[in-house]
DNA sequence: ATGACTGCAAAATATTTGCATATTC
DNA sequence: GAATATGCAAATATTTTGCAGTCAT
């Protein structure tokens, strides 16, 4: 696996200790997709002085760099995704849990639909996931 | 083409003055997928008193109703779309547009993926429209 | 008259911006 | 030391809520 500093120094980033630490966090809990709250409020025990304001300036940038995709689905907050491999998901409506799923759409990027040059693929699902399906 | 009054009465809604001309706006400006800013700026010239609030209260009835969908994909605000039929939409980046495009996913409703249940399906594609690729 | 609908004002939420300070190379 | 990053506070944008007044049956 690659360090966080080389990812970093491949997207020309300077490498801060926030960044490094946001970094880590959205590539550790890659499956969360988190929000900039969860970041924000983990990073608070090791970042006393982090703020909101970084977390946002910072996965903006990752995002704008390519390093992380943010997703809008549940239609309130952005949630963050450290895998950028075109990939779909699946919102439980039960638990809110976002996750990944294995089906692929055969319409990719770069390609034309109507005559319209596509650039990004966004696709998900909503429903209930297997784990609580299992609850009820 | 169904009468307004009788689209309401079919999901037993109250078919009140501002319920009928923001269905009726919808409606008209389909391929528009109105914000409710827009709906509200449209309306304020027959209903001078109409809020903002009314305008939310309806279309969050509307949308419970399944009268239409609400659809997030710029991630700042709910797109409304009259056509409830399950289809997919592409956002242009560079008029802002939304467009109802042709393609169907192979995935459909009530279906399972990856064991999930799936309840709803969505898809949207970004990129540059053809009429904003022609005017390059 | 009862219950539902409307709309004002205020609150809540999520995100962005301006700017002074701090940090990194 | 120059350039960039950070973080506080305030602004912005969207949506929701509380409540008092209004409308319709």
């Amino acid at each position: 696996m690659k360090t966080l500093n080389n990812l970093l120094r491949e997207k020309a980033i300077k490498p801060t200790y926030q960044r490094l630490k946001i970094l880590e966090y959205v590539r550790k809990y890659i499956k969360k997709h988190p929000t900039v709250e969860m970041i924000y409020e983990e990073l608070r025990y090791d970042i006393p002085t982090i703020s909101m304001t970084t977390v946002y300036n910072t996965l903006k940038l990752f995002s704008e760099k390519g390093l992380v995709d943010g997703i809008f689905i549940t239609g309130t907050e952005i949630r963050f995704d450290f895998n950028t491999e075109p990939h779909h998901h699946f919102l439980c409506r039960k638990c809110g849990r976002i996750l990944d799923i294995s089906i692929r759409c055969p319409f990719a990027e770069g390609k034309e639909i109507d005559e319209h040059q596509v650039q990004e693929v966004h696709g998900y699902f909503k429903g209930i996931c297997k784990t609580c399906n299992k609850r009820l």
